[in-house]
DNA sequence: ACCTGTCAAGTCTGG
DNA sequence: CCAGACTTGACAGGT
């Protein structure tokens, strides 16, 4: 089986290279002139589209073909005061080119909304703002002319008392979801609430692709996930894409749900061994402190391990 | 050049 | 009912 590696939204080797340049609403509210805010807002957007570029650049050399998005390319996108900026218009131009370029390399890009993003929430004015985050997200994608190919990751949610109702309440929230947003979205586990077999389980319900996190799944479930990892593979059967799976290690002992700086080889080759029962291709989001780095460290790593056999710099056959 | 408190947004816990 | 934790990169003001 054939795995790729990718990782999120910066770099620690290129240098001065931030993808999620922002203004704080204080100091947009500063400047007086709403043409001077626009101007502001989109120079800065412009830094991060170029910025992004750039890291696309850096991933073409590094043969690293999964990249995710920041969250953050366009600042205060989703807050009122940039409400009469229509930026999908304004920045067509910039877009597009950057899509063209992930086209162009066949690069897998996906975006994982923040922790605001909260489809099951019992307050509507959370649900109505998430829908806005999830339209956000999609018409990047959209000026970028990415296809439904291009996710966007979400958790199920808060727990709100009853576990029970609230996921009744995110397969009603979903299901009333426009079907532009049902189909870029694909759910994850998460460290607290929602564990693998509960994720799992909705993702038949709503048919929509799981993404594994393995680390959460140690937080949360702790069980053995070999006689999961089918199914889950198996919900990414009709997409026309090989499974995802996020990557991380515990930080320490005490912090066990936080990131590490790197990835634990040996935790990752026991998952490989695991996965080598269902034999099938998979890509992995790795979720480091290092990030690209993070990627570099495990590739160096697992060119020492037996029966890996290295295809490139981000990739390799077990 | 470097340091520190603060930042749009939600949820959960504990007092 | 409210404060603080969670978690995270970057801003912005100060030294």
């Amino acid at each position: 089986m054939k795995i790729k590696f990718g990782y999120v939204a910066m770099s620690m080797v290129v240098k001065d290279c931030s993808p999620s340049k922002t203004i704080t609403l204080k100091n947009l509210l500063k400047i007086e002139e709403p043409e001077a805010r626009i101007s502001r807002l989109r120079r800065i957007t412009k830094t991060n589209i170029n910025n992004t570029q750039r890291l696309l650049y850096h991933n073409k050399a590094h043969d690293i073909n999964i990249y995710r998005l920041t969250s953050k390319l366009v600042p205060l996108a989703t807050h009122d005061v940039t409400k009469d900026w229509d930026w999908v218009k304004d920045l067509r131009d910039d877009f597009k080119p950057l899509g063209d370029y992930c086209k162009k390399n066949n690069f897998r890009i996906s975006a994982h909304p923040d922790h605001f993003t909260l489809l099951n929430s019992p307050r509507e004015e959370v649900f109505e703002a998430s829908i806005k985050d999830l339209e956000y997200h999609h018409n990047i994608f959209e000026s970028m002319g990415l296809d439904k190919r291009a996710k966007l990751v979400l958790h199920i949610g808060g727990r709100y008392k009853s576990k029970e109702v609230s996921v009744q309440r995110f397969m009603e929230k979903f299901s009333s979801l426009p079907e532009h947003l049902k189909e870029r979205i694909i759910l994850e586990n998460d460290d607290k609430t929602y564990n693998t077999m509960d994720v799992l389980e909705i993702c038949k319900k709503v048919n929509v692709p799981m993404v594994l996190d393995i680390h959460h799944h140690w937080c949360n479930n702790k069980g053995d996930i070999i006689t999961l990892l089918e199914p889950i593979f198996n919900t990414w059967n009709k997409e026309g894409l090989p499974p995802k799976i996020h990557l991380s290690s515990p930080k320490n002992e005490k912090n066990y749900r936080s990131h590490a700086d790197n990835i634990k080889t040996e935790f990752f080759i026991e998952f490989l061994n695991k996965a080598k029962e269902i034999n099938r291709d998979f890509d992995v989001m790795i979720e480091a402190k290092n990030k690209d780095l993070a990627l570099f460290n495990l590739m160096k790593d697992l060119k020492k391990t037996k029966d890996i056999r290295i295809i490139n710099q981000a990739e390799i056959e077990y």
